[in-house]
DNA sequence: AGCACGCCGACT
DNA sequence: GTCGGCGTGCTC
């Protein structure tokens, strides 16, 4: 080995900017490579593991460089792409490496130690004077091997930390790190035959001699049976231990081991993996599909991004599943991201049966061994290679050894932007710079096209290819409008429902048709006010007052999660006449069996899906008709398909058009459009009533007319008019600080430097619609850098001004988030 | 982001 | 006197 000394770049899970350099002892010289893992001393005491960047010669300019202490694994779980691709997002997102390391791997490949308390046995008890450090010593000898987090909980986190400091300056315990363990990968067992391939011969042999043990032999012809046979000769498969010992007893099998029959071996538990024994065809596609599919392909000849402009239910997901066939049949992989609310059971089968055991799921609720699985085999690791990954947004980061295709469905959907932590990312966005990474082509899909991609078409960027009919030629729904105000006025409203939508739901209710209900706001009602002095009860540490829930009777905080009872008087004037304002999902729910007592009427929502699988079960019952009204938020307008809907009911079509938010609009269209798309299928047409109080709004009548064109054409307008993209990029830049005085007095110096460098680009400070949370004040600064301007060089400029500012305006107490491409 | 250190006010 | 709150600085 060369005389010259080794170093490695690390990137580490922390916020801060740059890698660090570490020494690489002799003895793992040999071992340590880019992509690797290695475990290092951070700070203190603290042991983390941290990804090598590169291996180098050139010794670090400082005095202390510290060694490697371990290499964790044998092969980089880190590809140069996915480097490449993490820098990419760094810069872009204005964040560090390490955050974005953070968020792309899976919680069991980062491991942190934790310090554990080790006392020292021959130390005297009786040595310490101080009554308080004894007992606290003697407490310590009681629980041998106790963390510092642990200790800390059972002694109900007084702050103890100075004591131990104490104890262990005199000598009588000691800290000491310990890696967290790895997580626990579930094993299954399998039995297979000893030998890779008997003849029928050596089959024959091997019946005669287990002949005098007729439950070994019928154990050992179910093995047969269950491997592969072909022309008589056996090749022997792997088959689950526990389902032979379940039919044939234990002894029979442990005895064919014995034998030397059968051996027993153990792999990682793919359950999650393996679905369908029998894989079906993709179906056939109509002739307008495979007209769209051949256009889609004819431009990805020339384009790397295509736009799939198709309505609600014209089939987009079979030409899907064709265009991922053929690129896995020229041995590419395939990434096929859709939002985390639309990854339901419906999509995941649909595909397993096509693609089985080569999908591989990727989303948040899945468990980490199940995630660490899937990372490995995305890699091509672990004896598999998965072709397809569907997945949320988090799949953009999986170790893809080949991408040949990245479909982005529902590429309008807001969900696929990360708000916290960093990196602030859009997986649409990043998800296409990945794509050009790998020279891989995109199709973006959707019914209703963000502004943005749209005029990424129109720019010539993207190509586009549209699909103006439903499968089978079911019509698109009637879409009514229902004018809250005239109902209101002459008093025909009942509860929240206007007497068109209630005439409806009894028809279809009538007809034996189900019903959706469709409020995208939770909960019972938004808030409660006394009605005689108009007093809301309010939040104590955020600027916002508290929302109603009535299943536990609790007014709640939604940014800091303060609740307190909801009070039986006004806390100003002392009325009991508090009475809910606003009204959400759970409300909705309850005046529905109130108006039509027997119908059977469940609730879609953040609300009843959070335990694990009761998505699912709702969804399955309206499916199977067991629900005959389902009352959702926007959950209900993604990638579910019902048979018997015939009426679909916007409650509240203002409450969306009306949001304080340059998107408000493009975003209400998009789940009006959407959730209409739920009506109607097979025999009838569907209806989907619209309630509003501003029926003339130019909005409602594009819904109606689903009328992109021209909801586009006005929406782009505006965004010209005001500056929003696409005619600028925006960067939000949060400043928060507990002391307002300080906050206004940093705003408006780091306003002014801004103003110096980017003059009239620079929006604020303002206080966001909720300026308080957690006891933090809050303001924002808004730069909008044009489209023709260097974005790249906007972020630089930034990022020194921010550096200088913070130094100089001692901000240091503060605290600065900055998001690109915000929502 | 954590974490340790060090400086000040509130208690035994 | 000491506890513990928070501001400050550092991490190869």
């Amino acid at each position: 080995m060369a005389d010259r000394e080794s170093f490695a770049d690390i990137i580490l899970p922390v916020p801060l900017k740059q890698d660090f350099t570490y020494r690489i002892p002799a003895y793992l010289v040999n071992d340590i490579s880019p992509g690797k893992r290695v475990v290092v001393q951070f700070g203190v005491r603290k042991l983390i593991t941290g990804i090598v960047r590169e291996v180098h010669n050139r010794k670090p300019d400082r005095a202390e460089i510290r060694d490697i202490i371990s290499i964790l694994d044998e092969t980089p779980v880190l590809t140069p792409k996915q480097i490449n691709f993490w820098d990419w997002m760094a810069d872009y997102y204005m964040c560090s490496t390490g955050e974005v390391l953070k968020s792309a791997l899976p919680a069991g490949l980062k491991l942190e130690s934790e310090s554990y308390i080790i006392a020292d046995n021959a130390f005297n008890l009786e040595d310490i004077g101080d009554k308080r450090l004894k007992a606290l010593f003697s407490n310590i000898l009681r629980n041998p091997g106790i963390s510092v987090k642990e200790f800390l909980k059972i002694r109900e986190n007084q702050n103890l930390l100075g004591s131990l400091r104490q104890l262990i300056d005199m000598g009588a315990i000691r800290l000491e790190e310990v890696l967290r363990e790895r997580a626990r990968i579930k094993r299954v067992l399998f039995v297979r035959l000893k030998k890779t391939q008997l003849t029928a011969k050596e089959r024959d042999k091997i019946l005669i001699d287990l002949s005098k043990a007729p439950k070994q032999s019928e154990a050992m012809q179910e093995i047969f049976r269950l491997s592969e046979i072909q022309e008589g000769v056996i090749t022997r498969k792997e088959i689950p231990f526990t389902a032979l010992t379940r039919k044939y007893g234990n002894t029979t099998v442990n005895s064919l081991i014995n034998k030397n029959l059968i051996d027993r071996i153990s792999r990682e538990d793919l359950t999650y993996n393996y679905l369908t024994k029998e894989l079906a065809l993709p179906e056939k596609l109509s002739q307008l599909q495979q007209e769209v599919l051949d256009l889609i392909n004819e431009k990805f000849v020339r384009k790397d991004v295509v736009l799939l402009h198709g309505v609600t239910s014209s089939g987009k997901t079979e030409i899907y599943i064709h265009l991922i066939k053929e690129v896995i049949e020229r041995g590419q992989q395939v990434l096929y991201l859709l939002p985390e609310i639309a990854l339901t059971v419906q999509i995941i089968k649909r595909l397993k049966r096509i693609f089985g055991d080569s999908t591989g799921i990727y989303h948040s609720r899945f468990s980490d061994p199940e995630r660490i699985g899937i990372y490995k085999q995305t890699a091509g690791k672990d004896g598999k290679l998965l072709k397809v990954i569907l997945g949320a947004r988090s799949a953009i980061f999986l170790p893809f050894r080949n991408l040949g295709l990245v479909i982005i469905d529902e590429e309008h959907e807001t969900s696929y932007k990360q708000f916290d932590p960093a990196p602030r990312y859009n997986a649409r966005d990043a998800a296409i710079k990945l794509a050009m990474i790998h020279g891989a082509k995109v199709l973006l899909g959707t019914a209703t096209p963000s502004i943005e991609s749209y005029s990424n078409w129109l720019s010539g960027k993207y190509d586009k290819v549209e699909l103006n009919e439903r499968f089978g030629q079911i019509m698109l729904p009637e879409i009514l409008v229902s004018d809250l105000r005239e109902a209101r006025k002459k008093r025909t409203m009942i509860s929240v429902f206007s007497p068109l939508l209630i005439t409806e739901i009894k028809n279809a209710l009538n007809r034996g048709k189900q019903v959706i209900l469709f409020q995208n706001r939770r909960g019972f009602s938004s808030f409660v006010e006394c009605d005689e002095c108009g007093w809301i009860p309010r939040c104590r540490t955020c600027d916002v007052s508290l929302t109603y829930h009535k299943y536990n009777n609790s007014l709640v905080c939604h940014y800091c999660g303060f609740s307190r009872v909801i009070p039986a008087a006004c806390d100003n004037c002392g009325s009991k006449s508090v009475v809910t304002r606003g009204f959400g999902t759970e409300l909705i729910e309850e005046e529905i069996s109130l108006i039509f007592p027997g119908v059977r009427v469940s609730r879609l929502d953040m609300d009843t899906s959070r335990q694990k699988g009761s998505q699912e079960r709702i969804i399955e019952d309206f499916a199977n008709q067991k629900i005959d009204v389902l009352v959702g938020t926007q959950m209900i307008s993604k990638g579910l398909d019902f048979d018997d809907v015939s009426v679909v009911g916007i409650i509240n079509a203002d409450q969306m058009i009306n949001y304080p938010d340059f998107r408000a609009y493009e975003r209400s269209f998009q789940l009006m459009e959407q959730v209409s798309g739920r009506a109607g299928r097979k025999d009838i047409r569907g209806k989907v009533i619209i309630q509003t109080s501003d029926p003339g709004n130019p909005l409602i009548q594009h819904v109606r007319n689903y009328d992109y064109k021209s909801m586009f054409a006005e929406q782009i307008r505006e965004r010209k008019l005001f500056m929003y993209p696409p005619f600028v990029r925006m960067i939000k830049i949060s400043l928060r600080h507990k002391d307002i005085s300080k906050l206004e007095g940093f705003s408006n110096i780091l306003k002014e430097n801004l103003k110096a460098v980017f003059g009239k680009r620079v929006y604020g400070p303002q206080a966001p619609i909720v300026g308080k949370i957690s006891n933090y004040h809050i303001k924002d600064i808004i730069l909008k850098i044009e489209k023709k301007a260097s974005f790249e060089r906007a972020r630089k400029l930034l990022r020194e001004i921010l550096s200088e500012t913070v130094i100089k305006g001692g901000f240091q107490t503060g605290k600065i988030t900055i998001d690109v491409d915000p929502f």
